[in-house]
DNA sequence: CCTAATGTCTCTAGCAACTATAGCTTCAAG
DNA sequence: CTTGAAGCTATAGTTGCTAGAGACATTAGG
């Protein structure tokens, strides 16, 4: 059985985190020591793990209450599991397509910076100014 | 002058946005009409723009009030504009090679998926096991 | 065995950057 | 003159944590 530090230790995850997803009805409310400290075991570290991961890969805590729902299944059909896996990858594609815009755009800005007076500042110009840029980025709304 | 409802369909910013701007200090108080409306002129008009197009670029709030306020010190060397402008390209950097390598892995599970059971479920089997990852996205923490 | 240093407990409040709600007043059109 | 939209203030909620206060538990050293 590990203590709520070492399971931090173990998984990456800070202490308090790991209370507020207790709190959160993401982890199941763990066994107390004579003490009342909270105790955990393999099936919890697991757990645990498998949200840090996700947690990673950008997926929402929705999105892994989801798919710890559906681990909790394993006789059902995988459709839902990669339905939420397919479009988490739909919402990085967004943003990435999203930043190398952004990314393009902040390297004109930079670049065409000749390092005189702000009243001459191409990133001061180009920010007050959406029609000097190349892109679209802001859209209509 | 503007309403600021116009105020809010002129840049594609919402209303309730607009009120937030103005409590946090970064629009100034602007005129009131005799029954007590906001009224906007062309500079906060050009201002709001400028913030609108900052946030689109990335920026947070504290980094456009820094810039919002070197702006109105147009005699000042352009320094710290393009440092403010390159530290966010580099934000960008960061999160565009973070995010390519999280567009990998979901490819990955998703296209492995053999739309079985959750059982043998690739999408829920990779989250569970970081080893299983070709990469190094959770880093050591 | 005692003490000091951690570790853990609960609870509350704060962060960014808004968004939503409630309950009111004011404005513009018919 | 009435009605509906738009505006007003103030408060609370969102997401995913993080930080603090003040009290109890555990552990290592002397």
């Amino acid at each position: 059985m590990l203590t709520i530090g070492k399971l931090a230790q173990e998984t990456g995850v800070k202490v308090p985190t790991i209370r507020y997803y207790e709190q959160i009805g993401l982890l199941p409310v763990p066994g107390r020591s004579v003490g009342n400290q909270r105790l955990y075991g393999a099936e919890q570290l697991d757990r645990l793990r498998f949200v840090r991961h996700a947690r990673d890969l950008g997926f929402p805590l929705e999105a892994i209450r989801d798919l710890l729902s559906l681990s909790d299944r394993p006789e059902q059909p995988c459709v839902a599991a990669d339905g939420i896996a397919r479009a988490q990858l739909i919402a990085v594609r967004a943003r990435l397509a999203r930043l190398r815009a952004l990314e393009s755009e902040l390297e004109r800005m930079v670049a065409q910076c000749a390092h005189g007076t702000i009243r001459d500042c191409r990133v001061i110009e180009v920010l007050g100014d959406h029609a000097q840029c190349g892109h679209d980025h802001a859209g209509a709304a």
